[in-house]
DNA sequence: TTCAGAGTGTGATATTTATCACAAATTTTT
DNA sequence: AAAAATTTGTGATAAATATCACACTCTGAA
């Protein structure tokens, strides 16, 4: 059976079986349990995950000690704090995870390396990062055309799996609004 | 002197004289009345802006005919609807120049090209993505946590410039909220 | 200079959303 | 299984914002 990672690598970019190994090679594998975290304010993000099973959120506080939530993580998604990671900066992100979950994760210093050793890496990684910046790009649009409503609906079709997962009261978060306001869009 | 553009590439890589004027062999120039536009929706955006002089703004209408402003442009700023150039997909955003504008622009074919041939520049825009994903997230992070007078402080604060040269229900589109709320935060 | 259009401020009112409060349902832990 | 903690729904009220309306200012074109 193919490994999951090489199934997502290879949406972007081909590889040989030797290839795959050889970037398997830079990867370690974590266990974490809910509750559990992975990165908190104040350090610096020194690993990306790459999540194998499981589901996280990344969320901050603000000054008045409400939550808000950046990103879900789930199955075959990549989370880190990214500023944190590519400028290897204190972080002003938290990473906890929302179930028990199963990890593979890269080092700054061996994704650095892979990059320098393999081309192809450099391209996959720099194609991730467009992408990124897309979807950002259009929550943002989002967040400026669509009502709270709206939103609610276009999260419930891109992801119906995370309404199971997540409790609603981080649905809210995500999308910027109060738990109660979240509830009343039902009715 | 040097070209600005020159001394803009040199924030990230250094470059002797002879990568740069073959870098800015990939170029070319126009320049724009105030009103005429860059990009409509609709069409692909096959150029990548980078502006010498002027200011512009990039924006959409919802389906309300509301106008939201995406991002403005100012001096040694990059524009184009990214999702649009990446993708080489039909633009849903708008692109007119709120000034005359000097403007230098890189055909997508002719970035590609210069990526393939010479690998600084693959790095350079490597860079750029993943500072604009940076400022992308923070701009998320800001409408989850800011208030619209702190937003508008804080935009107030990082472009005071912006601030001479366009409307302000431009300002007020930007981030978010009516011209007359806008208006109101003032006193 | 005049005039049209765009930009701006402000009042009145409607709408949306947040906040506080509490009870019921559900999940987790012991 | 019982107890504790979390999650959820919903009512009442307050706060923020949108919308509509209108007057005033400013700018650029004729």
């Amino acid at each position: 059976m193919t490994h999951p990672l090489k199934k997502h690598i290879e949406e972007i970019i081909k590889l040989t079986d030797e290839e795959f190994e050889f970037i398997l090679s830079h990867f370690e594998t974590t266990n974490k349990r809910k509750h559990q975290y992975l990165l908190q304010d104040g350090e610096i993000a020194n690993k990306e995950y790459w999540i194998v099973k499981g589901c996280l959120k990344s969320y901050f506080f603000d000054e008045n000690g409400k939550e808000h939530i950046l990103q879900f993580g789930m199955e075959n998604w990549w989370i880190t704090d990214y500023e944190s990671f590519v400028k290897q900066s204190k972080s002003k992100i938290n990473i906890d995870c929302i179930e028990d979950c199963e990890l593979l994760y890269i080092t700054f210093e061996n994704r650095e390396k892979l990059t320098k050793e393999m081309h192809k890496m450099e391209r996959f990684w720099a194609k991730k990062s467009k992408f990124g910046r897309i979807a950002l790009q259009n929550r943002i649009l989002s967040l400026l055309k669509n009502s709270t409503k709206e939103r609610y609906e276009l999260l419930l079709k891109q992801y119906p799996k995370l309404f199971h997962r997540v409790p609603k009261k981080l649905i809210a978060s995500y999308l910027g609004v109060s738990r109660e306001t979240l509830s009343r869009l039902n009715s």
